[in-house]
DNA sequence: GAAGTATCCTTACAAATCGTAAGTTATAAG
DNA sequence: CTTATAACTTACGATTTGTAAGGATACTTC
């Protein structure tokens, strides 16, 4: 006998995946979505304006869109102010702010592990 | 005066966004990442099949791109048996697995509040 | 000895997403 | 009447992803 994993099938069911946290992860991971939802934990209540002026490279469109995913799956409140020019403010709501502890975690993580490398 | 925010240019430095907490989440906020990382956390060593197993929808494809990308992070190791058949093993390194707070607080947050909602 | 099987990838191409730059709206100031 | 501003839209090319098929290899079955 060979050393080395099985050659057999796995056994059935072996690991699975949370849908839950595979759902979570696939929407705060979208491109720019964790970069917003770190800024928007730090100000209470911010102005569109303000947030593309906290993460660099982040463009307009990008903003938009991904404003409105986590309007949608309300992580995020939008206020209007009427204008013109009309100001529109961005805040967590509770469910938002629940996310506090995980990217506090990873900023944890990213601090100690992605300091020095590529 | 009229309620609502400044009509002013925000305040120079506003918020500002942490490069390496955004590095972090660009890499492991890529697609499917989360979710194999989720499993690799259960299982010590496994199986490229037993992964795209574990993962509903994940192709052939994208497991092996995504398990590239984390072998040259340094967050996955890889080690290969000889075949034929030839069976190679993945498994977290130090540095993976420390994630697993990051991923445990998110998983608590996806329980409690993606549980019913779409 | 020809064919089938198992495993871990590749390749090719269509579809979805993203980046960049320019345009839109509406009013008040000058 | 022209300009300025904030928050979006739109258009289009570039990148990433989904889907399906193919490939390398040697052991096992017929």
């Amino acid at each position: 006998m060979l050393p080395g994993p099985s050659t057999q099938a796995p056994a059935q069911s072996g690991p699975a995946c949370c849908p839950y946290y595979h759902r979570a992860v696939e929407l705060i991971g979208r491109r720019w979505t964790g970069a917003i939802l770190e800024i928007l934990m730090q100000g209470g209540s911010l102005r569109f304006s303000v947030i593309a002026a906290a993460v660099p490279d982040l463009s307009d469109r990008m903003l938009s869109d991904r404003l409105k995913e986590l309007e949608a799956h309300a992580l995020v409140e939008r206020t209007v102010f009427p204008g013109p020019p009309v100001r529109v403010q961005y805040a967590l709501t509770h469910k938002g702010q629940e996310l506090a502890p995980t990217l506090s975690e990873l900023k944890r993580w990213a601090r100690h592990w992605l300091d020095a490398s590529a």
